[in-house]
DNA sequence: TCTGAAATATGACCGTTGTCAGTAATTGAG
DNA sequence: CTCAATTACTGACAACGGTCATATTTCAGA
């Protein structure tokens, strides 16, 4: 599984604020744990008792709501600490988390974080900073869905997936989709993400195979209102 | 403008997490401010050299989207600290303060912020979890948003207010805003939010008086899908 | 008290989006 | 490879919500 104090990881989140001896700690607890595709890594509601450091993969955070769809509320990468918010808060979680492809991640014990917590500064800083731009990033996104469109939106998803997540060797986005996957997203019928796509395959902004989906026109993406 | 130390203001934010004499010293350093209803206390892009700390008054926050309409993201109320996110993230504000009815706040400048939260780690560990929790709201706004209607989000924002703010001596919601506000909060046309609202007085779930309103059936409210 | 600008209200119209129903394609298990 | 089940797709239709046009009311300031 290796060691925390030499894994490259941990340059993308906070946890590069830890000091040697304190990275040592966290290996000497830390298990490691795998999800398959579909997989609930946990459940709304939950009690969490650590904090997952994601090594490869990715997964959404959905939130149930009350008229009974999920809707996505971040998609989550390598790198980022899942369940921080909840240890942080000592909350329950407050969405649901579930594998998009396999991953790989470390678990970390909820005691051994919030030690870190109480006697860095630096770490409990870097959190906090993290936090804060989390916080930014949710607020834009309630706007996107208070005022923009869905063909926008599903427009922008597609631009995300291209930007943070690439391509494969033949010019898809690496991340695949399920249509409602991409209408939990968006925050729209299934059906109505189907059309969509659709739409924008008649238009030669993007191309399909299965459920794969090419970016054709990036540009063209970009002017949709 | 009276005393930090001794004001019970502060016993609603993160300042409480402070010692006696970091107070003492914020006191010495900090300024009254006073906003008139409409009056801008920053814009969105600007950079803040401190934090407001809410006397009295109510202020909303607001985000420009990219089709020209303003989407209110948050109301920010006595007790709470404006501003904190940007400082702490070292970032310019992603939103715009505007009062929504005559406000007196302390401002606090950024040094001595800053160097509260680099000594004391109980007042670092407090404003992350008041962050959290800003998080988690800012999400639920999000799946509102995303998955319910106009309507329902119009009876939330009511409701809101009732529970929030309370009622004045005639028993209508104590802060009075614009139909155009309301639009903004719900995130639709003003049009839409004054057929909505019309549409609620023909249902007598509320009743109007000028721009001033009651709840007449909170239950029902609740109801509304 | 009067007056004009701003805010509120309402109607008409149309594009967008959700729902229901049914068909086609894809995928994964065996 | 085959089949069953899931997923993707399409059409029809209605409800929702945005826009424009046009009253009507409210309210601050003369």
């Amino acid at each position: 599984m290796g060691k925390c104090e030499s894994c490259i990881i941990r340059e993308f989140n906070s946890l590069k604020s830890l000091t040697r001896e304190e990275l040592i700690r966290i290996s000497a607890c830390k298990t490691g744990k795998r999800y398959k595709k579909g997989e609930i890594i946990f459940e709304e509601g939950e009690s969490l008792n650590g904090v997952y450091c994601i090594r490869d993969g990715v997964c959404k955070l959905t939130k149930l709501s009350e008229n009974g769809k999920d809707q996505v509320v971040k998609l989550v990468v390598k790198g980022d600490l899942l369940g921080k918010r909840s240890l942080v808060a000592d909350q329950k979680t407050n969405l649901s988390a579930i594998a998009l492809n396999d991953m790989e991640m470390c678990f970390i014990p909820k005691s051994e974080i919030m030690n870190d917590l109480a006697k860095n500064p630096n770490f409990t800083m870097d959190v906090l900073k993290d936090m804060a731009n989390e916080l930014r990033t949710s607020e834009e996104s309630l706007v996107t869905m208070a005022q923009k469109s869905v063909k926008r939106r599903m427009a922008e998803i597609l631009m995300y997936s291209h930007d943070n997540f690439g391509l494969d060797e033949e010019g898809f986005l690496s991340i695949v989709l399920s249509r409602e996957d991409y209408a939990s997203i968006v925050g729209t019928a299934t059906e109505s993400a189907i059309r969509i796509l659709s739409q924008l395959k008649k238009e030669g902004l993007i191309s399909t195979h299965g459920k794969r989906i090419k970016i054709e026109d990036y540009t063209g993406l970009k002017w949709i209102e």
